[in-house]
DNA sequence: TGTCTACAACTTGTATACAAGTACTCTGCT
DNA sequence: AGCAGAGTACTTGTATACAAGTTGTAGACA
């Protein structure tokens, strides 16, 4: 059955046989030579893209056939990666019924960004993992994209441009398993937003974006990651405040 | 593709067309009649408990086929399982070679340590989910089973009296996501203590957990939540302390 | 017309055959 | 002896056929 193997830990460095990789993941990413998913995680990524986006908006059904077809493969890769997006919740699927893109649970919605709120404090309180120049080149680049879309109303480009700015910020998070549960919260809860995007004012969203990605630029620059705790927390709450205004009850009870 | 649904979100209560179960879960698990978990996710607890109580020790190559032959299902379901606790860390497949349970890693372990330290006081900060009196009869009762244990060496029978315990506190985490969040994260760590256990004294460890035990249902009868968290702290750093005296380095540089 | 039933057309879940990959062994040569 | 290389016996990953389940619909019948 089983070969018993050493039965003590590892004292440091990676797996035994593991080919020495950069940045050790607990989840295992497939990766090719240019760092790209491939794979079952390449079409994991796009279809948690595609639901987050809302092109798969929430009540959806998927086809596994139609998936399988689409990426041209069997129904065997499909299946591991709609799988995984039912683990982390975001879509449902019932013998002989179909599998459908989770509609968003209004009490579960509530508790995530809860937990959201108080996460952003941990983090902070973390030492943070080493931010390159490179890092932030890139956030200045990702303000300008946004800033672009002021004339330009284009929901998906600016979500694009949110997820990708939120994904720069979790490399900075100095704790493995805590960056792992950060993001799965935020895929949770970031269709929400999007969600109720056309009945805002969408210049005053792309500025809220804009002054985040800004604010969060400067408390970098000065290693001050208290300050880019307390920015990223007054921007949630204040989606927060607009995403209340629009639904039957308020989702979050602030303390 | 797929049919474009209704794009709100749920107002509140269930997925539409689930039947009501109470303690909607994100990640439903697939019960009986009486709430006994089968299938997949029968596969998926018995492996983890096997790994958790080193029935299958770190190094460990897990075989689908003798798996397969031992469930009496195909590799299917048990690929199934394999990939969920891939997923959680426990395991790690690679093509051509094997599924090995994985080793520690010292360096996420800390993580994970310390982060659990920071989760046990956001969980006394969130209101907790209501105690019955069955709760804390069966507390009492793991205490006892504990207790038992102190003039008979069974480490396995130990573990399983303090995953239970784990278990029960856990459903008094007033916030699902971080419940779920917590679980993971003890399934990642429990494995540990364990391991070091028969370089320990075993009338002391059973009575650390017979105290751990006891102070935390004192606290539970006064609702004192913050009691409940100050003693899992206490315990965690004095268990981390033990180990850590084991240990070439030390898992933790406590704050 | 209303209702009940049987069936057909889907869906996901499972079993199985095959492809791809790895590691070890045994052989043959230097 | 030492070493290279083909081959073999495993492993996991994928494709496919089939079983199990659900839903809507057509049709018989009251």
């Amino acid at each position: 059955m089983f070969v018993a193997g050493q039965p003590l830990m590892r004292p440091q460095g990676h797996e035994p046989g593991e080919p020495s990789k950069e940045g050790f993941c607990n989840t295992m990413h497939a990766r090719d030579a240019s760092n790209r998913p491939r794979g079952v995680d390449l079409i994991y990524r796009e279809l948690r893209d595609r639901i987050c986006l809302l092109r798969y908006p929430p009540g959806s059904m998927l086809s596994e056939n139609a998936l399988a077809d689409e990426f041209g493969v069997s129904r065997t890769p499909i299946r591991q990666a709609l799988q995984r997006l039912e683990f982390e919740g975001l879509v449902v699927s019932r013998h002989g019924v179909g599998t459908m893109v989770r509609t968003v649970d209004l009490q579960y919605l509530r508790e995530v960004y809860a937990l959201r709120l108080k996460l952003i404090d941990l983090i902070a309180e973390i030492p943070p993992a080493r931010i390159t120049d490179d890092d932030l080149e890139l956030l200045t680049q990702l303000a300008g994209e946004a800033r672009e879309l002021r004339d330009r109303r284009d929901p998906e480009a600016l979500a694009r441009v949110y997820h990708r700015f939120n994904e720069e910020l979790s490399l900075a998070i100095g704790n493995q398993p805590l960056r792992e549960i950060a993001d799965r919260l935020f895929w949770q809860t970031t269709r929400v937003w999007l969600q109720l995007l056309p009945e805002m004012t969408w210049e005053d969203e792309v500025d809220y974006i804009v002054d985040e990605i800004e604010s969060v630029l400067q408390a970098l620059r000065r290693d001050d990651m208290e300050g880019v705790a307390a920015v990223r927390r007054k921007h949630m709450v204040l989606c927060l405040g607009r995403i209340n205004a629009y639904l039957e009850g308020p989702i979050l009870a602030l303390p």
